[in-house]
DNA sequence: CGGTATCCTCGGAGATACTG
DNA sequence: CAGTATCTCCGAGGATACCG
């Protein structure tokens, strides 16, 4: 986890939520409590090492609660937390804007040439 | 740059915007034009490498417009495209969501001790 | 079942130098 | 000034094995 040199709320958000798994999971567990076994169910190509490295990273944000049930064979749960309730429209709003965008992100750009012009 | 199994919008966004620079290039360049120079002012521990790949990037993804003038010196301007435009406020939620819930956050999850419940 | 530790590899990213 | 190419290196992340 590299330093920040600024203290941008944008740039900590974006620190957790960058990588192919955090905002997958996000998804995953908005249908509710899912355990570990669960989500490597979902994301059959994450791996066992990054996918408990993503969680902790993610409940240590805040963004989701982990719960063990002692004895065996163990159990541990993950939900969302409250507040990492709150994200999952702001990222389903990512979603769409992509979506949303795509026709206008692909045409502009190529049509329009403002290129090659003379400089003094 | 990794290859997604699914076709989820979310997973591709997120493929665009992860990562230290594209949300800081997106914040710098929401004040107007810039020339590359001055997005290596704005971040001075981003390499020349990593400029121009991550705006070839965002780029590609529609989301800047590049402008090149010839002569000597040479120049190049760099622009958010009308779509990059309309991502600006949905990054800025994230950002503010992040504060907003840094209470809730860092709160919950350490003070409700749900764990240690005996399973079946 | 879920987590941690160890090893190993592959590619992301910096430094440097050259071109238009 | 902006971009590309080459080389190098470090560490993220996979595979494996063992513990609670």
């Amino acid at each position: 986890m590299k330093e920040l040199v600024s203290r941008c709320p944008i740039e900590e958000v974006m620190q957790v939520l960058s990588g192919r798994w955090p905002t997958l999971l996000l998804y995953y567990l908005k249908d509710g409590t899912k355990r570990f076994s669960d989500l490597r169910r979902d994301n059959p190509t994450v791996s066992h090492k990054m996918l408990t490295q993503e969680l902790r990273k993610l409940e240590k944000a805040g963004i989701v609660q982990r719960t063990t049930f002692e004895g065996y064979p163990l159990r541990v749960e993950y939900d969302l937390t409250p507040a990492g309730l709150g994200l999952v429209p702001l990222i389903d709003a990512l979603g769409d804007w992509w979506e949303e965008t795509e026709d206008a992100r692909l045409g502009t750009g190529r049509l329009i040439e403002r290129a090659v012009q003379a400089s003094t």
